[in-house]
DNA sequence: GTCGTTGCAAAGCCTTTGCAGGGAA
DNA sequence: TTCCCTGCAAAGGCTTTGCAACGAC
């Protein structure tokens, strides 16, 4: 893989923002750097990315797909719908192996929780904790 | 909502068949009904079953796009690799509310579960229980 | 007879791909 | 100089939409 400044800078927005991005994000970021970085090089370094494995694709229910660095501990999300900000939760919330039905092997699994942010939340007097 | 023959088609589809379908699935299914059936009018006529809350809408990542009935209890999904079967798992096998940070409000989450299924597992001696 | 619905084809999104020119090594 | 990478444009897959003919009521 050789170095550009394009693909540069789509690592740059990687390390700058600590959150999952979807495209148009990346671009919009990526942009910012190289104002001439095109949507069909996004598309193409992020998946050279993702084979590489410093990169890995998570598809957000219904939001559509999303990408974050590679290599963090297990964990799962929470979408914020006033700044459509995806937090990442660490550790797994989930009830294992009571939630695999008896005679299911499990192999992966995700986990999207919908809400309101804290600071979201702040900003806001009628929401409720 | 008027009453077509195709209409019935996809509704027939739904109730014999008691796992979450794809737009392909229903197309085929509904084309056994009425072979001239046309995926415009499974798009429309989905669309219209999801508007009247007789269908919902999921998104099962990375699968993609997939329908059930509505009005069912809080429940999950298990998606076998290798039958390739969306399995609805009743309850919730979430551990709320300390699955979400301190300070963020839940308003509701989806979990996907990903592996083999007890009668693909059991079809393979391979499979590890 | 109305007017909602259908099939077909075209168009819209998102993503990938072909190609010629440009730039990293 | 080599040849990988880029921008652009076209194409591919999924979904929606425009339109004329059809058919449920």
């Amino acid at each position: 893989m050789r170095n550009t400044p394009q693909k540069n800078a789509i690592r740059k927005v990687f390390t700058d923002n600590d959150h999952p991005l979807c495209i148009k994000e990346i671009l919009d970021l990526a942009q910012e750097i190289i104002s001439t970085t095109n949507i069909a090089t996004v598309y193409r370094n992020v998946n050279l990315l993702v084979e590489e494995g410093w990169l890995v694709k998570i598809e957000f229910p219904p939001l559509g797909t999303y990408y974050e660095r590679a290599g963090k501990a297990h964990h799962h999300y929470f979408y914020c719908r006033k700044c459509k900000v995806i937090y990442v939760i660490p550790g797994c919330p989930l009830d294992l192996p009571e939630a695999v039905p008896s005679g299911f092997v499990h192999e992966g699994h995700d986990v999207f929780i919908r809400g309101i942010c804290e600071s979201c939340c702040n900003a806001n007097e009628k929401c409720e904790h």
